[in-house]
RNA sequence: GAUUGGGUAGCUCAAUGGUAGAGCAUCGGCCUUUUAAGCCGCUGGUUGUGGGUUCGAGUCCCACCCCGAUCACCA
């Protein structure tokens, strides 16, 4: 609305209205009211039926007795709502496509059929109208199922559609106007309903399956005076009658292991993160985010729970644990436990303590290794050459812990932290910890993180003394986990972008 | 933030620096089984925005806006 404030004035001047294919909607919108005196806004209709279901109420042998009998009719008789998307006027028979959430469905109007208002509405209506048509189910010498509109009031105009469809043929091609007109993809491209429906899916599955672990779902704040959990830049905003400086949440992680502190044995979240950071096909501003917190459990207990979700989601809503991902075909009955060292070895053919030849691959690759302490240096050196092999789900597991400063240790090797990430298509899927709850090893941690900082980073990071002061009444032992919602989905959809799994993904606003 | 490709009719796309076009949609006409219906006819444009070069700019130059891709940051 708030781009078309002047409305009602072009349709009371349409010479200032620049565009003659919008006035001759209101036009229409003029003779619907005044000639057929129909409000083109309409009103509750009972009885309806989707057009999938529709379609699957067709009685093939009723449609042969009636072609063979006209008198013998039994055909089902269906009342249906739709968008027209096709629109064919062949003289005194209308054919429409209508399209639904649920399909497609084309309705004939025939001139013998129905009376002649309802039959030169039929003839009225535009593409992007909302329709009403009731009838019964016959097959077209074609072959297609047809709702044929016959009777008294059985067709009529549920909604004037006042702005210009897409093409009925390419559809809606241009990824800036399918993001920010979503309303428009969402008829224009019917796997984009799909998506978001399995997306749905989804979501309900990985309920079901944490519920069914004995996890209690929770919901912690999204606005958080520190923003603790993870190494981003948030978003800032403030609270007026505290006049209060608060923060989006990075990760809801902190406020997670206060409830374990707090007695739950097992918890999660699926929720929104938001990070002040760049956009590309991977990441979006905020985005969503499954963590789990299970107390006397560890990475490993986590991990076995990472398979479960993604197994359930694969087998229970797209039907195989293979799955299709672009020219891949992904195999989720498959984990493999890779330890990070063993697969950098794996894919760059030197041993990882080698320091000069790995100085000498860092530079091949571009990295500079200037400054950069060995471990970080063969970090860079891992994702630049070992990330893109990772097709397959793939834990990697035995990170440097010098990599990963707010993790537990093994208990029988220091040097390797207990965490692991895993990979699927070259993506970071999820990221679990054997979480530290020794309070004043964690209060070390953080302090020496900060420490290393800019000032920028330090106006919004600060020690979250609140945090160390549960961990210091007693955290259980425990593994945490976290999954990127967004990405799985990308994964189960067969989508190469996020924002073709996220509704409204964030856009600059028009020039 | 950097690099790079793009932005032309409602949609999908053309156009050596030389009259801005096509298909579909729209509008008018014909048509009772069409499937991107068909046939006839008519429309439809601030070429993202603002400057500049030129006799002449969609095209060349400069600045800016928006989108995509890659990179950086991050998950």
């Amino acid at each position: 609305m708030s781009d078309k404030p002047n409305n009602n004035q072009a349709a009371n001047q349409p010479e200032e209205n620049p565009n003659e294919l919008l006035a001759d909607r209101r036009r229409k919108l003029d003779r619907i009211r005044d000639e057929f005196e129909i409000d083109p806004f309409g009103q509750r209709v009972d009885g309806l039926v989707s057009l999938n279901t529709a379609l699957d109420t067709y009685d093939g042998a009723a449609d042969e007795a009636h072609k063979a009998d006209a008198e013998n009719d039994t055909r089902p008789i269906v009342k249906v709502a739709g968008r027209i998307i096709q629109h064919r006027v062949m003289g005194n028979l209308i054919f429409m496509r209508l399209r639904d959430a649920s399909g497609d469905l084309q309705v004939a109007v025939s001139k013998k059929a129905v009376d002649l208002p309802s039959f030169k509405l039929a003839k009225l209506v535009d593409l992007g109208d909302i329709v009403v048509a009731q009838g019964p189910l016959a097959k077209t010498k074609t072959g297609e199922i047809t709702a044929w509109s016959n009777g008294q009031a059985s067709f009529q105009l549920a909604t004037k559609s006042l702005a210009l469809p897409p093409g009925k043929f390419h559809g809606l091609q241009d990824p800036e106007t399918r993001y920010r007109k979503r309303y428009m993809d969402m008829y224009a491209n019917p796997q984009v309903i799909q998506t978001f429906q399995k997306r749905c899916n989804i979501v309900s599955q990985i309920r079901t399956v944490m519920q069914s672990e004995g996890f209690l779902e929770v919901e912690t704040p999204m606005l958080q005076p520190i923003a603790g959990g993870a190494a981003a830049k948030p978003f800032e905003t403030h609270h007026n009658a505290l006049d209060m400086e608060l923060y989006m949440r990075i990760a809801p992680e902190l406020y997670l292991k206060r409830l374990l502190v707090g007695g739950l044995p097992k918890v999660f979240e699926i929720n929104r993160n938001f990070r002040n950071e760049g956009i590309d096909r991977s990441h979006n501003p905020e985005f969503t985010m499954l963590e789990a917190y299970e107390a006397f459990g560890d990475l490993y207990s986590v991990m076995d729970l990472t398979e479960k979700v993604f197994q359930t989601v694969a087998q229970n809503v797209c039907g195989s644990l293979k799955q299709p991902y672009g020219e891949i075909e992904i195999d989720y009955g498959n984990f493999r436990r890779a330890k990070y060292l063993e697969l950098f070895v794996e894919h760059n053919g030197f041993d990882h303590a080698d320091h000069d030849k790995l100085v000498e691959k860092a530079k091949s690759l571009h990295i500079d290794p200037a400054g950069k302490d060995h471990d970080l240096l063969l970090n860079e050196v891992w994702e630049e050459t070992v990330e893109e092999h990772l097709v397959q789900p793939t834990f990697v597991i035995d990170y440097p812990a010098s990599l990963c400063p707010l993790t537990k240790r093994k208990p029988d090797e220091p040097e390797i932290a207990e965490r692991f990430e895993l990979f699927i298509a070259k993506m970071e899927l999820a990221n679990a910890y054997t979480e530290l709850n020794d309070p004043d090893v964690q209060e070390a941690n953080f302090r020496q993180q900060i420490s290393g900082m800019d000032d920028e980073e330090n106006t919004f990071r600060t020690v979250d003394e609140d945090f160390l002061e549960a961990l210091r009444v007693g955290m259980p032992p425990a593994g945490g986990l976290g999954i990127g919602i967004d990405r799985l989905i990308m994964l189960m959809t067969n989508s190469h972008t996020i924002r073709d799994v996220i509704l409204f993904p964030l856009m600059r606003p028009q020039g």
